[in-house]
DNA sequence: TTTTTGCATATTGTATACAAAACCCGCCTG
DNA sequence: CAGGCGGGTTTTGTATACAATATGCAAAAA
C-alpha cells in the first residue's frame, strides 16, 4: 500500500507469513533461509529482506549468528494486540464521529447497508471499506501505526470464524450509528468493543488453523 | 532490545537515522545505496536490509525500482506520533497504577529521586529507567509497540533541548504522584500530557538541528 | 522553441561466492 | 556415566557479480 518494494521481498513476505498463521510453521520453530530459497525458487537476499519485515512485525524473532525463528506468539497477545488495535481505531472513530461531512456519513451507510447484505465473499472487501472511510480522517502517522497494526499479527480474518459476520454487521451499526450522530465518545467506545472481539475471534481462528498445537 | 540483529544492518540503521534526523539528509532526498557503502565501507547487502528497516520505521519511503528516499516528516506527523505514543503509555501507566506493589512504587520515587538531582549527563539513562520501570508491567505485544514507538521516530531527545528537565521533573512527578496513589485515571493524563509535551520538545530539537530547511 | 525518441549511464534487485560463527556428534577424560 | 572437548558440517552474514529497469541527455521532429 504506502510502501510497495521490490516486488519478490514482499511476495516472501506474504508467504512466509501464511505458512506461520496457518499453523505450518510451528511457533519456536526455525526458519530456514536454504529451505525457503528452495521452496520459492529464489536467492536468500530477498529472503534475508523478507525475514527483517517480519521480525519488525513481531512474526518471528531474529537472533544474531543464529537465524529467524517463529515468535511464540500466545493467545493474550494476541488479545492484547486487538486491544491496542482497539485503543488507537477507537481515537480515530471518534474523530471520525466528530469530523464527518454528512456525504462522508452517508457513504458509511452505503457501505454499511452493502456488507449487511453480502456474503462471504465479499464482506472481506466491504469490511475493509467500511474501516478504511473512517480511517481516512486519521493523520499520517497514525495511518502508518494502523497500517501496522493490521497486517502485523493475523488481521484479515473476516469470514474465516462462522457466527463473525452477524456479530459484525452488529458491531459495525454501532459505530455507524455514533458516527451518524457525530458521537465521538460513543464511537470509540464500539470501536474498541468491536476490535477486542476481533481479537477473540481471531483467537479463535488461529486455534482453528491449527497455530498452536502444544 | 528485542530483535538485536546481525550487527552491521544495526549499526547503518542508526547511522542513517543520525544522517536524517541531524538533518544532514534532507527529507525528500535520496538515499543512494552505493554513497553509504562507501561512507561506512561495508557492501550494499546488510545496507539493504537497514533500509528496510528504516522504511518499516517510516524514516524513509521506498519505492520499487527507483530507491529510498527521506520521509517528508512534517511538524504535524511528530505531533501525531507523540500523541499516539502518550496514548499507548498512558494505557500502560493506568495499569501500573493499579498494579504496582508497594516495592515498585518506591523504586520508581527512587530513580525520580535520583532523576531530579540528575545532571544531563545521566538525565537520559534516569529519564529511561523511569519509564521502562513503568512500562514493565505492560503484556508482550503493547512492549513491542511501545519499542517501536520509541524507536521509531525521534526519540531519545532527552536534553536536547534546554528547558526540558524542569518540564521533564515536574512531569514526572505528577505521574509519580498517581502512581503512588494508586490513581488509574491520573497517572494516564499525566502521562499523556507528559508525552505531549514531548512531541512539542522533539519538534523544537528537529527545528534546531536543521531537520526543516524548506 | 518545445517535445519526443533513443541510447548511454547509473542504480536497483537478485543471484552467487566466500568467510566466519554456530551446531552436531562422536570421543575422550574424570 | 556425566560432562567437556575437538573436528567436520551446516548456516548465517557479508561481499561481489550479473541482469533488468529507471534516469538523463542529446539529437531529431513538430
Amino acid at each position: 500500500m504506502s510502501a510497495r518494494r521490490g516486488g519478490l521481498a514482499d511476495e516472501i513476505v506474504t508467504h512466509v507469513r501464511a505458512q506461520i498463521l496457518s499453523g505450518k510453521m510451528q511457533p519456536g520453530a526455525k526458519v530456514d533461509q536454504e529451505q525457503i530459497a528452495i521452496d520459492l525458487d529464489v536467492s536468500r537476499s530477498p529472503i534475508r529482506e523478507a525475514l527483517v519485515i517480519l521480525g519488525q512485525e513481531g512474526l518471528v524473532d531474529i537472533t544474531p549468528r543464529r537465524g529467524a525463528f517463529v515468535s511464540r506468539i500466545r493467545r493474550e497477545d494476541v488479545i492484547d494486540h486487538y486491544q491496542l488495535f482497539g485503543l488507537v481505531a477507537g481515537r480515530v472513530a471518534a474523530m471520525a464521529a466528530v469530523e464527518f461531512s454528512t456525504e462522508q456519513q452517508y457513504k458509511l451507510k452505503d457501505i454499511h447497508d452493502q456488507f449487511v447484505k453480502a456474503d462471504m465473499s465479499d464482506a472481506a472487501q466491504l469490511n475493509h471499506d467500511f474501516h478504511a472511510l473512517i480511517n481516512s480522517v486519521a493523520p499520517g502517522r497514525t495511518r502508518w501505526l494502523l497500517a501496522h497494526l493490521e497486517r502485523s499479527i493475523p488481521a484479515g480474518f473476516v469470514g474465516d470464524s462462522p457466527g463473525w459476520m452477524p456479530k459484525a454487521v452488529a458491531d459495525h451499526q454501532l459505530i455507524l450509528d455514533a458516527i451518524m450522530r457525530s458521537d465521538g465518545s460513543g464511537a470509540r467506545q464500539a470501536m474498541e468493543a468491536h476490535l477486542n472481539d476481533a481479537g477473540k475471534t481471531a483467537v479463535e481462528a488461529l486455534e482453528q488453523t491449527g497455530f498452536w498445537a502444544g
